[in-house]
DNA sequence: TGCCGTACGTA
DNA sequence: CGTACGTACGGCAT
């Protein structure tokens, strides 16, 4: 059967409603009703009129369930109006530039919903919605103006409804010509004579001075409209009288002026603004770019039945009579199949409750795995275990954690379009299956009868043929997927890295993830009780010194006790205030020695390292070991992360983080953890990169790489370099792989930025070879529009030749940490690789546990301690061939702490 | 309940 | 105004 897209759901409405918007004005409603501060990207840049504009857009469509729509921009400076009264919005104040940033932005959305937006040189937003709206009338369509500009109220019909802002963009007021009649007290059509008479400050035409609207309203229904009014002017006593006859000319004026023009010369027609379906693939990129994620949920809710073009899969689905499976996978033998698999992935405790497989050609098997006959678990058994059956999969490493759960295998896998999307788009956020299918395939995966949300509920599809439809639409859409993503991995050279980087390390993760680490649940207690007991001391010392009680993990309270009723100084400012954080109160505490201050960040360290603590308990396995995940597609720049928990930031720095590493021991059975890591791996990556001879001896030379460089950088001895020069050197090193400023590091190293100026250029002078590989880095990336590692991992920067500067400059220190960060994630999962591969094949029963970027953590078993050590220097030194060496540190030891060094 | 902002742990 | 992450909490909107 096919799985098709609902019909798209009219409301039961006769007439088709047209919905012309006033892009600029309603932005700019947008942009004075949101507070910037809270609207803005990682990079800088404000949202906050695109985010308001989004939203009311998106409550329109949903509401209003407009037929057709169009946005008018107003187009340039100058229009006739401005020619004909040169003072026309005179008044007006420049644009803010955080505005006029966003307009652009805006206007990228409508495109990707296929919006049409319009602008004529010369001519108001007002025009052009003036213009549609009287065709639109002609064409016996209902016309829905949304604008925050007044003169539009004279559009207003018994078919033309103005929706007018209130307050912000999200209170619209509903102008029907009763609703006009009612607030102005004429018809719509008598608007403008009433507004030429009380004019309009925000366009900078004076009124008549001393009328107001209610007068105005007077004077031309007594008089039948504005030129009754000004030829009766001299009748009209009083002051106002007087007023009208002095203002005479400036209300003719006016009038002409707000006259809306109603024949612009489009380029469209109102038939050619019906709704199309939306740039789903486009909406997706620009949202994930300004960081809507909720606004981008609720507008893909709201229109379900959106996306006409998109079509479903024609799908056989089968489910095999007891014991055909083997032939039904005899019949495809040696093609590629694409594997889908229902159940849940915790590594360890995974569950597969169903599986398709499809054939990329529009066949498809479902298996409800509860049900299996013997005959055919061993036939899926044989061929999910079969490397040489290749097949497709999407997220193959939670997938093998789900079969383990039913004692399956899952080995060939030739693609796994999660990771091959991950590598062509290493930026995204998500690689859902169905956002995949879409942009590439130009599918729906969603079908009346999908739905399975892996609860293992029985998912009937409409015609009754399989259960777990969606399990197997799913596997078409990856059978598909994995070709078209073959080719676009090909096309960014990444298929090596695929095919021989990440698709074998997901079974090294997998079997670390499996495997995890035990724990001391014990110790943890302990130390969890010596950590409240802390937290407690500590809370209990600063209400006394303040006299009351408050919450001291509210930042917001903390402030409120700090500058309000401690009147400290000011720290650095942030969206809700000033920071508290560590570093502006042990300054704060420095400057004032307020005891409050010392025992607020005691108060901190204690309740962060109880909450660790806490954290791994609750996520100990009832076989006493620790199981993290390692995401493979969440760091753009290639790393790893870890979570749930994540083992990759447990405490080290101080003395009290560093007991929690003795809660990680080595497990029965086994002898010692190892820990193995790669001496300042980044500044080697750099010093090979740049090729700069001084960086290059400095490593082969084997002394200490800061003193060597502070030798240099300071034109002493190296081993009259002190602890100070050493450390200021080590910060530079490390933030120029980063993009450090000298402002930066004027401010890490708390010297003025001169200085911080000089050091650098000092540094360069000496490393010339740093300089010129971290200029050609960005050059090159701005031409190729992308950065690459070591193995040629890339990472896209479109910003880098962004007009925004905050926008622009972050790209920048990206695509200098990103070569870098990257290669180093390379080396070691080729390590990862060479040290799992060779402790198989030298039948050793060690194995990896964890990494840590640059750290790997090995159990080690009993008698295999030296072997294990050298093996792992070996295939961590050799992970590639640079022109430094690469050095490696090893430690053993009953826990992780011990081990570590 | 869910989201955002702050704070902070790691490399 | 130094990159890359994940987690927990408070506070607020819903």
């Amino acid at each position: 059967m096919a799985a098709r897209l609902a019909p798209v759901t009219d409301q039961a409405r006769t007439r088709p409603l047209l919905l012309l918007i006033d892009g600029h004005s309603m932005a700019y409603r947008a942009f004075f009703a949101l507070p910037v501060e809270n609207f803005s990207t990682r990079t800088g840049q404000p949202t906050n009129a695109v985010y308001g504009f989004t939203a009311m857009l998106a409550n329109l469509l949903r509401d209003e369930a407009p037929t057709h729509v169009a946005v008018a921009f107003d187009a340039g400076r100058t229009t006739f109006r401005t020619e004909q009264y040169p003072a026309y919005k005179g008044t007006r104040d420049a644009t803010p530039q955080e505005f006029q940033g966003q307009v652009p932005l805006i206007r990228e959305i409508l495109e990707t919903m296929r919006i049409t937006t319009l602008q004529r040189e010369g001519f108001e937003a007002d025009d052009i919605i003036a213009t549609l709206s009287t065709q639109a009338q002609a064409d016996g369509m209902d016309v829905l103006v949304c604008t925050g500009d007044r003169d539009a109220l004279q559009l207003v019909g018994d078919d033309v409804t103005v929706l007018y802002p209130r307050k912000g963009v999200s209170d619209l007021v509903r102008f029907t010509p009763e609703a006009v009649q009612e607030k102005y007290g004429v018809p719509p059509a008598s608007y403008p004579d009433l507004a030429a008479l009380v004019g309009e400050s925000s366009d900078n035409l004076p009124g008549v001075p001393g009328v107001g609207p209610k007068t105005a309203a007077k004077w031309i229904l007594a008089h039948g409209g504005l030129d009754g009014v000004l030829a009766a002017a001299p009748t009209i006593t009083g002051k106002a009288g007087e007023s009208l006859r002095a203002c005479a000319d400036q209300v003719r004026v006016n009038r002409m002026l707000n006259a809306a023009v109603r024949d612009v010369e489009l380029p469209v027609a109102v038939g050619d603004l019906a709704a199309r379906p939306w740039d789903r693939e486009a909406m997706h990129q620009v949202f994930d770019a300004l960081e809507f994620r909720t606004l981008r949920e609720r507008l893909f809710a709201m229109v379900p039945e959106e996306v006409g073009e998109a079509e479903g899969f024609q799908l056989d689905v089968v489910s095999p009579a007891a014991g055909a499976l083997a032939s039904w996978l005899e019949a495809r033998h040696g093609r590629r199949l694409a594997v889908e698999v229902a159940g849940t992935s915790a590594p360890g405790r995974g569950d597969a409750w169903a599986l398709a497989v499809a054939d990329g050609a529009d066949h498809a098997v479902v298996l409800e795995l509860a049900e299996l006959s013997p005959d055919d678990e061993g036939a899926l058994a044989r061929w999910l275990g079969d490397s040489a059956q290749p097949k497709s999969v999407h997220g193959a490493k939670d997938a093998m954690h789900a079969l383990a759960g039913r004692g399956l295998p899952l080995a060939g896998v030739a693609v796994d379009t999660l990771l091959a999307s991950y590598l062509c788009h290493p930026d995204q956020r998500s690689y859902d299956l169905a956002d995949l299918s879409i942009r590439h395939l130009r599918r729906e995966l969603r079908s009346e009868a999908t739905a399975d949300d892996g609860q293992g509920a029985l998912d009937l599809s409409l015609d009754g043929t399989s259960p777990h439809h969606g399990t197997a639409l799913r596997a078409a859409a990856v059978a598909e997927l994995g070709d078209v993503l073959e080719e676009e991995l090909a096309d960014r050279g990444a298929t090596q890295l695929l095919r021989d980087l990440e698709l074998p390390l997901v079974d090294v993760l997998a079997g670390m993830e499996r495997t995890g680490i035990a724990a001391d649940r014990d110790y943890l207690d302990g130390l969890e009780r010596e950590f409240a007991a802390a937290v407690a001391d500590a809370a209990a010392e600063a209400y006394a010194v303040i006299g009351r009680e408050v919450n001291l993990g509210s930042p917001k309270q903390l402030q409120e006790v700090l500058f309000d009723q401690l009147q400290m100084p000011k720290t650095k400012k942030i969206k809700t205030g000033w920071t508290t954080d560590a570093a502006s109160l042990a300054d704060l505490f420095e400057r004032t020695q307020h005891p409050f201050l010392a025992h607020v960040l005691a108060h901190r360290d204690a309740s962060r390292l109880r909450q660790t603590v806490e954290g791994l308990i609750r996520s100990i396995d009832d076989d006493g070991r620790i199981r993290t995940t390692f995401q493979q597609t969440i760091a753009a720049t290639g790393r790893l992360s870890s979570t749930d928990p994540n083992l990759q930031n447990i405490p080290i720095r101080t003395e009290a983080g560093r007991q929690i590493r003795r809660a990680f021991v080595v497990g029965e059975g086994y002898d010692v953890l190892l820990t193995a890591d790669y001496s300042q791996i980044e500044m080697r990556i750099m010093a090979h990169l740049s090729g700069d001879p001084g960086l290059i001896d400095a490593f082969r030379s084997g002394e200490d790489l800061h003193s060597y460089v502070g030798a240099r950088v300071f034109g002493v001895a190296t081993d009259e370099v002190t602890a100070a020069q050493r450390s200021k050197i080590k910060a530079m090193s490390y933030g120029l792989a980063y993009g450090l400023s000298s402002f930066g590091l004027s401010k890490q190293l708390n010297i003025s930025v001169g200085e911080a100026a000089a050091l650098m250029e000092d540094y360069f002078d000496r490393f010339g070879g740093v300089r010129t590989y971290l200029a050609g880095v960005v050059d090159e990336a701005r031409r190729t529009g992308y950065t690459a590692t070591i193995l040629g991992r890339r990472r896209y920067l479109p910003d880098l030749t962004s007009d925004n500067r905050q926008r622009r400059e972050m790209a920048e220190r990206m695509a200098l940490n990103a070569p870098i960060q990257g290669s180093a994630a390379d080396l070691i999962k080729v390590a990862m690789l060479g040290v799992d591969r060779r402790l198989r094949d030298e039948g050793l029963r060690s194995r990896l546990l964890l990494q840590v970027h640059d750290e790997l953590v090995l159990e080690v078993a009993p008698g295999e301690r030296d072997a294990v050590e050298q093996l792992v220097r070996q295939e961590m030194g050799a992970a590639a061939p640079l022109s430094v060496p690469l050095d490696v540190s090893v430690g053993v030891g009953g826990s992780w702490h011990e081990a570590g060094h």
